[in-house]
RNA sequence: GCGGACGUGGCGAAAUGGUAGACGCAAGGGACUUAAAAUCCCUUGGGGGAAACCCUGUGCGGGUUCGAGUCCCGCCGUCCGCACCA
């Protein structure tokens, strides 16, 4: 029976059309079955859709495919990330308005999408540079502004040079902008910030919770949050050293255990303190000023030598009036955390004693290690932070760290110096609030006024969305908003005198923080979310994306969510109950000998045995293979999802996308494995065809007995299908992959069998016929989520009217996978020598006279009775001898 | 420096503490073909053996266990995150 090949591109645009037209995708939001909501990050509209998307949304899909065919419904829209400076760099670069160069990228990307024949809800698409979305964030941001959620304050702030804006602390990635990777200055500014702070506690805690996040990830926003618990100390200074009589300085410490240990108090350059006593004396004003001259980057940081200026200041001791302390302004103090002041206590405490090895301030060891003698315990080059007990330490010689801790705290708690004690507990976090301020113009609009005469003036919410205007102009570098004739220029709307508009625009991390919930009910033009809507589809089931947005954009979402609450427009904390990081797509880089990379599509590989070379097609120019390394235009080794698709199909790209490595690994691209997964499309299209030509007209009815050949079928079908289903659970689709391998190629061999038979034989029995429909029903099936289109056209060529899309999942028959028979492996002493086979219900002792018997156990027993006969019930039995 | 993950054939990888290497790629051999492609069949961790089969093997060294790729301790290596955080 001849069998034509599948004609992907042909197939593939037919069935996207038909999903389209049948609308088979949009999901209502009035609920009659129990909600599942799948959401990939969605995509900043840059033009193009590179790998990493078609990873990232091939995975999402069949989650929403099989989910779907489960029962279940299924949320899965899709929508555009679309304020930010790329847009703003086109319109610098090539002239053209952000507006417009965003939406091209939007139509070119959503054509791409869609050849990707992904089950989305386009009905739901929302880009968040549309004034119907933003206007909502402003009406929230006002909201926020009102709840003490808001703050508008001076701050030092991160500025990129390039990118001409701030940037929060999570956008700063060893020491330069994320996105521009210019290096970072600090910079002096008048700043808007979401107070994340206030729930740096709540979103520390709640990481217990999100036992569906990868542990990694927990982690890392654990150690971003990085809570230390210790004590605020009031250290007395003698005013008759201080520059303007200051009386005292506060300092943050979490080893208050070590305080007998101080050797010196130090404070940032930029203290007050600090400030004060150079007023008085230019050597030290020169000292901060080189300070602050010197780069914020980390590799200066890294190298920069501790640096100290004694001011000549004398702080007292908490526990000893009479014991004087130096105080030093020094380098390595950041005005940023705790109190920007320390005591430094050098034997247990690094940089504190590089720095008094090189200012000669000695140091006393006040912790011991277990077994050694305190007398003869000294420090020199190397600080001791392990643990021990307290020596040199008056009263609390003798105590654990962890008992001297408390002690210290217990009495400085109880002390007073101006009726104030003169310690307290404090935690501290290393997580700063979120600056949202961007001096940019695309993206959302601050809805504030400045009035000279009212301060800021909230833009009220009839007026609402602030929106840009479209006539700007990026000839020069700054905020094109700032610049506008006429803008920035209205009345103050309560004194109606003249003001002006906030200029700055907001973080596009806002406009992430909530487009989750704003595509539960998009459509809604009175507020950001319908609350019965939102609350009954959120949170989030299974949220998909890259790990780079591990902090990021995964916090601020966290942070957001809270913020909403209170503020009521949605009524839970966590907005992702599962989170799950896809790994990156890579590919092997091509060099020519004058150091210019080759794209993978300029490259022709050639290999003879093992060795592979590669050389230019252009010219034939040898090139040199480079190590694997992710995609980017830089190397130049990407691939065009386009051209793969147009070449392969969208379900080649997609199978070889879920085939070859785990989702969270790094999966490397190659020309092999793409021709892998067309050449088993090709076989899965013939060898439906071919069991559809066996099973021919099926009985309808199920036969009431299988004889062995269909009832090994009906096995393999079922077994496979059980495997599939648990693996997609948890999203192992590797390893799904494998079992629709392992399934093909027993159903090939079924095929094969009868094919060989039926030349001189009969035709097959009607059970046998009637469990290879069943097999091959099952098969596609098994692979519709991960290759639809295909799995369409095979479902009609089984004789379906019906979508495979919209196919009940079928039903593991569990009766099937249960053994009469059981044959299980026979070690001694741990190895593996034989098999045993026992009815499945066989007692242990039945198992062990069976496994006594067998050869390989009375050779190496050689007539001794076995120590031991360990029996595993179903699973394994081991010898002792 | 601190924290974490990972380390299995030529390669990507599987493996609830229970037969290590499923499945794929690559390679080799064969069938079909005038030939090639496609397809199909066989072999493939290492060593020994004619074969049955035996020995050995999951980075290295220990430990727990009847049994360890998996759990524990210590090294080595790779990758990631954080980092003058007091």
């Amino acid at each position: 029976m001849p069998i034509e090949r599948y004609n992907a591109a042909e197939a593939e645009a037919r069935w996207q059309k038909i999903w389209d037209e049948r609308g088979i995708f949009a999901t209502p939001n009035k609920l009659t079955r129990p909600k599942y909501y799948v959401l990939e990050m969605f995509p900043y509209p840059s033009g193009r859709i590179h790998m990493g998307h078609v990873r990232n949304y091939t995975m999402g899909d069949v989650v929403a495919r099989v989910k779907r065919a489960m029962g279940f419904a299924v949320l899965h829209p899709m929508g555009w990330d679309a304020f930010g400076m790329p847009a703003e760099n086109a319109a610098m670069e090539r002239k053209v308005h952000p507006k417009k160069w965003t939406y091209e990228n939007i139509d070119a990307m959503k054509k791409q999408l869609k050849s990707m024949g992904l089950s989305l809800d386009w009905s739901r698409e929302i880009a968040t540079c549309d004034p119907a979305y933003y206007k909502h964030q402003q009406k929230m941001f006002l909201d926020f502004l009102r709840s003490d959620l808001v703050e508008r304050r001076k701050s030092k702030v991160n500025w990129d040079p390039v990118d001409q804006t701030v940037l929060a602390n999570e956008q700063v990635i060893d020491g330069r902008g994320w996105r521009s990777g210019a290096v970072v200055e600090q910079r002096e500014l008048t700043q808007w910030f979401f107070k994340i702070t206030d729930y740096a506690q709540p979103l520390l805690d709640a990481l217990d919770t999100l036992d569906r996040w990868p542990e990694k990830v927990r982690l890392m926003q654990k150690n971003w949050i990085g809570r230390s618990e210790g004590l605020l100390v009031r250290f007395e200074l003698d005013r008759a050293t201080t520059p303007a009589g200051e009386s005292e300085l506060e300092i943050f410490t979490t080893r208050p255990d070590t305080l007998f240990g101080a050797r010196f108090v130090a404070v940032a350059p930029d203290h007050p303190l600090a400030a004060a006593a150079a007023k008085k004396n230019s050597a030290l004003a020169e000292f901060i000023a080189e300070c602050k001259r010197r780069g914020t980057a980390q590799a200066e940081i890294d190298t920069a030598e501790k640096l100290g200026f004694d001011t000549g200041i004398k702080a007292e001791h908490p526990f000893d009036k009479a014991w004087k302390l130096p105080v030093y302004v020094a380098n390595f103090i950041l005005m940023e955390y705790g109190t920007g002041a320390i005591f430094g206590c050098p034997a247990h405490d690094q940089r504190d004693l590089d720095f008094v090895n090189k200012y000669g301030l000695g140091n006393v060891p006040v912790v011991g290690p277990p077994g050694v003698d305190p007398k003869t315990f000294v420090i020199a080059d190397t600080a001791y932070d392990g643990d021990g007990r307290m020596i040199n330490s008056r009263f609390l010689d003798g105590m654990t760290i962890a008992e001297a801790k408390e002690e210290v705290a217990r009495r400085l708690e109880k002390e007073t110096a101006d009726n104030r004690p003169v310690a307290k507990r404090q935690v501290n976090f290393r997580l700063r609030d979120w600056g949202i301020s961007r001096q940019r113009y695309w993206g959302c609009p601050i809805p504030v006024i400045h009035c000279p005469t009212c301060g800021v003036v909230p833009v009220s919410a009839e007026d609402l969305p602030v929106t840009l205007p479209e006539d700007v102009a990026f000839d020069k570098p700054g905020n094109p908003l700032d610049r506008h004739p006429t803008w920035k220029h209205v009345k103050c709307p309560k004194c109606a005198g003249e003001a002006t508009r906030e200029t700055d625009t907001m973080d596009t991390f806002v406009d992430s923080s909530w487009y989750f919930d704003r595509f539960t009910d998009p459509w809604i033009k009175t507020a950001p979310t319908d609350l019965a809507v939102v609350d009954a589809w959120m949170p989030v089931d299974q949220y998909i994306g890259g790990i780079e947005h591990a902090i990021l954009h995964l916090l601020y979402s966290r942070f957001f969510t809270r913020a909403m609450k209170k503020t009521d427009h949605v009524g839970l904390d966590e907005p992702f109950a599962g989170l799950f990081t896809q790994g990156m797509v890579v590919h092997e880089t091509y060099r020519r000998a004058n150091g210019d990379w080759a794209a993978p599509a300029e490259v022709k590989i050639e290999s003879n045995g093992d060795v592979r070379h590669a050389k230019l097609i252009a010219t034939g120019e040898p090139l040199e293979i480079g190590p694997i390394e992710k995609m980017s235009k830089s190397k130049r080794n990407t691939v065009d999802p386009d051209e793969i698709i147009s070449t392969y199909g969208a379900d080649v790209a997609r199978w070889f996308m879920l085939s070859d490595s785990p989702p969270d690994r790094d999966v490397e691209w190659t020309e092999r494995g793409v021709q892998g997964a067309w050449r088993f499309v090709q076989r899965l299209w013939r060898l439906v065809g071919e069991a559809a030509g066996v099973a021919g007209s099926a009985p309808a009815a199920r036969p009431a007995q299988f004889l062995p050949p269909a009832a090994a079928l009906r096995k393999a079908a079922h077994s496979a299908l059980a495997k599939v289903t648990e693996d997609i659970e948890k999203l192992h689709f590797n390893v799904c992959v494998a079992h629709i391998y392992e399934f093909a190629n027993a159903l090939g061999a079924a095929i094969g069998d009868i094919e060989g038979d039926g030349r001189d034989g009969p035709s097959p029995s009607p059970d046998l016929r009637w469990a290879m429909d069943e097999a091959v029903n099952i098969l596609v099936q098994l692979f519709a989520p991960m290759m639809p289109h295909l799995a369409e056209e095979c479902w009609a060529a089984l004789g379906h009217a019906t979508l495979v899309a919209q196919a009940p999942w079928p039903q593991v028959e569990a009766d099937l996978l249960v053994e009469n028979t059981l044959t299980l492996p026979v070690q001694i002493n741990g190895r593996k020598r034989a098999d045993v086979t026992v009815p499945r219900d066989a007692g242990k002792a039945e198992i062990e006279t069976a496994v006594m018997a067998l050869d390989a156990v009375k050779r190496v027993l050689d007539g001794k009775t076995p120590k031991k006969v360990i029996i595993v019930p179903q699973r394994i039995v081991n010898v002792v001898a």
